[in-house]
RNA sequence: GCAGCAGUAGCUCAGUUGGUUAGAGCACUAGUUUGUGGAACUAGGGGUCGGUGGUUCGAAUCCACCCUGCUGUACCA
């Protein structure tokens, strides 16, 4: 044994993957199993795109500078460059643009899909992860965005949320616009800036985001931030336009009347509400979870939103000609899942095999019919996956959460009458083997 | 990316004025029980002390750089 150590391939993973257990898969699958119910309630269409896209077609992160990974996962493909895709929604927009004169307009689909982004993960915030979309493409109308955020609510209502669990912050691009031709600021940079500021107002709270729109901030590590160098008498305006909830703009107005015909309440219109992305145009929405969400140390995590949208009406229009006004929502999945698992009144039944202990290995022939029948009743069972003394049997039966064991040596072929050992209050009981079934059911 | 803190067994951690073969609990393996798990007892395996280089007679311990993690912050289509 010399030092082949250092050949040996690596155990850890890459940064911000990770490996994802049964339960965390069993609540996301329930999710899962929800939405899709919810999506063809509401007439989507399901759609699936590839993961890989080429970068041009999925956005302005071109690659042909110095640092083509910028954000996202790339490669060069015989002179093109592929890009993981880091949404849902600029696949969406290429695959409209592809097959404009195909689809139905307006067209409505949802779409469930691993995305990846190459930038820092927090907690339960991943470089890989599963995002849903449902989206409405060729319609101006607000009452798709209205119903978008009716059915997100009536997604996570089904997830096991109740209305106090969540709320949903409505906003509009509209807002800020217009406040910034009233005060007058005009340098992109600035505006970017100011909004990139009032998109933290959760975190920072409107003294951190004042000193963001002023000259800049000193975080608790002492590392400093740049402000947007507004006046202080402009920031005082804007802080006055945004804390008024009540909208002066003709799309918001719109939306709420449409909302109280849905009867729909859990809302709150927030003018802070940005949501970084320059594409929106006119409405956008966010989920907001209520509760506190803890890492695993106990502590509180600040977790952002789960989920959120908006109209983006230009987005089709990049690719050629066809005019396309959009609208859309999205959940991160893995996120909710990550608060989800910590409410506790929150359970996924884990059903796990009865487990048949070996005795005899030229038994096997009654071993495996006993399998087969449990099986042919639809009971989850299995007969030791290995070999070994009979109190490994029971280790490993005991470590996967099995319900019971089931004896079946020498005596009990003998007499037809296997032995069942609930493995919750340690009994056992000898039973026919037609009687077996039934007593099964009653323990699982 | 920037800043602060951290990295010792699978996990949680102890161990520094630098000094023989680096420890504990839990977990794991075997046995006490040749057909009985979750308790107890006994024994055992498992660490290049995050990596590389340096200082030193001697480094888990001191220094430099790097990697990784956590937290904050930036970016986030």
């Amino acid at each position: 044994m010399t030092k082949e150590k250092k050949n040996k391939p690596s155990k850890e993973l890459p940064l911000g993957f990770v490996d994802r257990q049964e339960k965390e898969l069993l609540i996301r699958d329930f999710i899962i199993s929800n939405i899709k119910e919810i999506m063809v309630k509401y007439g989507f269409q399901y759609l699936e795109t590839p993961s890989f896209e080429y970068t041009d077609s999925i956005g302005k992160f071109l690659p042909d500078k110095d640092r083509p990974d910028q954000g996202v996962f790339s490669f060069q493909d015989e002179k093109k460059w592929l890009s993981l895709r880091y949404d849902l929604t600029a696949p969406l927009a290429r695959y409209v643009a592809k097959n404009y004169l195909e689809i139905p307009k307006p067209f409505k689909r949802y779409q469930l899909g691993t995305v990846w982004r190459n930038e820092k993960p927090g907690p339960g915030r991943f470089r890989e992860f599963l995002q849903f979309d449902a989206d409405f493409v060729g319609t101006k109308s607000l009452q798709a965005d209205v119903e978008l955020c009716v059915m997100i609510s009536e997604i996570l209502d089904k997830c096991g949320l109740s209305k106090s669990d969540y709320i949903i912050k409505i906003s509009s691009r509209k807002i800020t616009e217009e406040l910034f031709k009233k005060i007058n600021i005009v340098d992109e940079s600035q505006k970017l800036a100011a909004l990139r500021a009032l998109d933290k107002i959760d975190r920072l709270g409107w003294d951190g985001v004042k000193q963001l729109l002023g000259k800049g901030r000193k975080d608790k590590s002492g590392d400093f931030t740049k402000g947007a160098n507004l006046s202080s008498e402009n920031i005082e305006i804007i802080e006055k336009e945004l804390k008024n909830k009540s909208p002066e703009t003709e799309d918001l107005k719109e939306m709420l009347k449409i909302l109280d015909d849905y009867k729909f309440k859990n809302f709150e219109i927030n003018p802070t509400v940005i949501r970084g992305l320059e594409y929106y145009t006119g409405p956008i929405f966010e989920v907001n979870l209520k509760f506190d969400v803890k890492n695993d140390k106990g502590k509180v995590i600040q977790f952002g939103s789960i989920g959120g949208g908006g109209r983006y009406d230009n987005l089709v229009n990049n690719f050629g000609n066809y005019e396309a006004p959009a609208t859309g929502i999205s959940i991160g999945l893995d996120r909710l899942v990550y608060a989800l698992m910590q409410k506790k009144e929150f359970k996924v039944k884990e059903s796990k095999p009865l487990v048949i202990c070996i005795f005899d290995k030229s038994a096997m022939k009654e071993y495996i019919n006993l399998q087969t029948l449990l099986r042919a009743a639809d009971i989850s069972v299995e007969i030791y996956p290995g070999e070994g003394k009979l109190k490994k049997q029971m280790e490993y039966a005991n470590k996967i959460k099995s319900p019971a064991v089931i004896l079946y040596g020498e005596n009990e072929i003998k007499s037809g009458k296997p032995t069942l050992r609930d493995l919750k209050s340690g009994t056992e009981k000898s039973i026919e083997i037609k009687e077996l079934i039934n007593e099964i059911k009653k323990i699982i």
